[in-house]
DNA sequence: CATGAATGAGATTTCATTCAT
DNA sequence: AATGAATGAAATCTCATTCAT
């Protein structure tokens, strides 16, 4: 009784601990997607989590930290469902499959729209001075997206699906149809239906824009 | 003789003038595109320039007005080449217009590396804050490149060289194959050469990578 | 209980947050009535205060901010002051009334010495562009002076007590010799007894400087 | 010949010297009273006078030299057209050379507007540090202005015109008649007619604004 | 642990002054 | 002697981080 009585209380904290992390993480998320990396104030995001900056410093040791650490989760949750989507793919016809992988980035692009602002700004944004730890993370995490779908396009290839020509263009390309929509929803701030375009692109993406 | 002997000091100072200023917007576009856009400080432009900070303010109001100049100043430069480009490629068939039209897009961001990733970094990045007036000049360029090439695929349409089924999607995707291309170089940090790329991205527009 | 238990530690914290901020308005006070309101910076106003750059800004957006909320704080004691002594007055013969008023005028002139300095720069300064609202606080607080001492004007001329010929010249006259007391004491850098004059001003100005 | 061709230009030269001073002087008066002692900018006076910054420093060398020659020019000439009154005035009755004072200062105060709110500024403001011998020739023209007025008030005790009790404060007292004045006009930014009151006040300062 | 006021390093901006033309 | 672009010291302001409560 003494070590329930004892331990619930820990266990009643650590779940306040984690709902105050979660706050602070999705705060963070929407911070740093809609004011920028460099303009993402420990300020801000402290207000929208509804703790104070000290409670940022209390989970996380700095500002980098925090950024890593949201990456970080994220990462994990986009990785898993690609990685479920493969696995359950795996044994569908080549267009099926790319079709369930496009689909895949899609919905995910779509869901974490915030996170996936964040990761077009590490793309294209010089962060490594000001978030060299949080710059590694987002790489990582491209460079495991891209292997994935190059694992794809490289059987494609062996099934003669895909043209050998492009060779590693073919990921890059693929990719860059899910950071275009992403793009033009971020541009014309409105919120496409990312997952319904999955037939045109893959239509694109096999047999082109000709007629 | 009067007007000359006043004109020519003055002249010769504008000369001046006009070299110190070439200096500092060279600078600021390797500052702007290297650090990001809210990383890019007035010391580091002014050191790269050869100038002093005061300098800069002697130049330009502040430093929102720096980069708004820059911009400018190469927007113009890029429109006019892609312009030239098009006038160039009017009476071309399709297929090789919409080459050179890509052949163009692709020089641009190879040649002007550093002005392509500070339009890069306004797409994805929240600067409406920060750098108001440079955000509007950076989406009115991307719009006016927009619509040439929304112009050229309208055309292909007609022509019946591209499917009406992707409507609207045609420039995008098409811009962001460049977009691709340029990202691919800075994640690489590899001066790839885009230009070389044309055909084999020409031929992924218009016939896919489907074998 | 909880409620106390709660609010005491807020309330201690309030109460050093109000410490800090009276110690912030009375170095104001100092630097700006010494040093003028342009040459008044925010690192001496800190270093006098005994806290750092920053937390000025903690407390007020910016210079501008902290010169209105001292302005602000000092005239509502002033105005407070002088209605006091009016209400106390209200009901004494004219000439005694009138005496009450200037003795108020001049305690809170030499009580007060720093902000008066400061009221007085605003009325010869040009601080409109640099101060705008401070500005406007001033001139408010000057008006409600003039207003307070044109009442009794008013009634002194209803009275037969004051010759109307003076008009709107008699309360402006009437400040003008506490003017003239502050400014012989910061020129002459003495602390002159303000309120002893009291009796010596009130002849003059009923009675005049002729024998 | 060969003499005068020599000096004759260099004459021409002092005229065009000259007539660049007069309108540095101006425009700094100008500059000076309507922006302040500290906002009043070396570039603004340089574009009111019609010439660039490096000219002003070819005539001053810097910025307290340039407001101490505008004091020195404009106080010979204040304080010789005071002189002149009272050697006018000598022999008249003390009422009418006390009006002839009055009336020179208001005279004076709204034809020189500008320099008597330099004036103004510099009793109410801390400017030693910015500007010491400015500041020098500030005090000492108004100690000049004092004496003027102490020798005919003292006179007026003499004559029994005066009541001895008010002692020195009588000069403050003629002064801050016009001083008021002066900052009427300054806050009301209207151009009142100071010479116009000069009865209404002469009759005030002798006989007091009392029935 | 949470809090939030205080800190101070570092950024932007201003402007008197210099000096090559 | 006039010019005005360049200079850089000094000011204002920001914000990540600390730490006493």
């Amino acid at each position: 009784m003494n070590v329930r009585s004892r331990s619930e209380p820990s266990s009643l904290r650590d779940r306040f601990r984690e709902t105050t992390l979660q706050a602070i993480l999705t705060a963070a998320e929407e911070v740093f997607a809609q004011e920028g990396l460099h303009a993402a104030h420990m300020g801000e995001i402290a207000a929208r989590a509804g703790v104070s900056v000290g409670t940022l410093y209390n989970h996380f040791k700095d500002r980098e930290a925090l950024l890593a650490g949201l990456l970080d989760a994220r990462r994990a949750a986009m990785l898993t469902r690609i990685d479920e989507t493969l696995r359950e793919a795996a044994s569908m016809p080549f267009r099926d499959k790319l079709r369930s992988l496009l689909a895949a980035l899609l919905t995910q692009a779509q869901g974490h729209q915030r996170f996936f602002q964040i990761l077009l700004q590490s793309e294209v944004g010089r962060y490594q001075h000001t978030f060299p730890s949080a710059c590694l993370t987002q790489s990582e995490t491209m460079h495991e997206i891209y292997v994935r779908i190059g694992k794809v396009m490289k059987q494609g290839v062996r099934d003669k699906q895909i043209r050998p020509e492009l060779g590693d263009l073919a990921p890059l390309l693929f990719l860059g149809m899910v950071r275009t929509l992403a793009i033009r929803s971020v541009v014309l701030k409105i919120d496409g239906d990312f997952a319904g375009e999955t037939d045109r692109l893959l239509d694109f993406f096999l047999d082109g824009a000709g007629a």
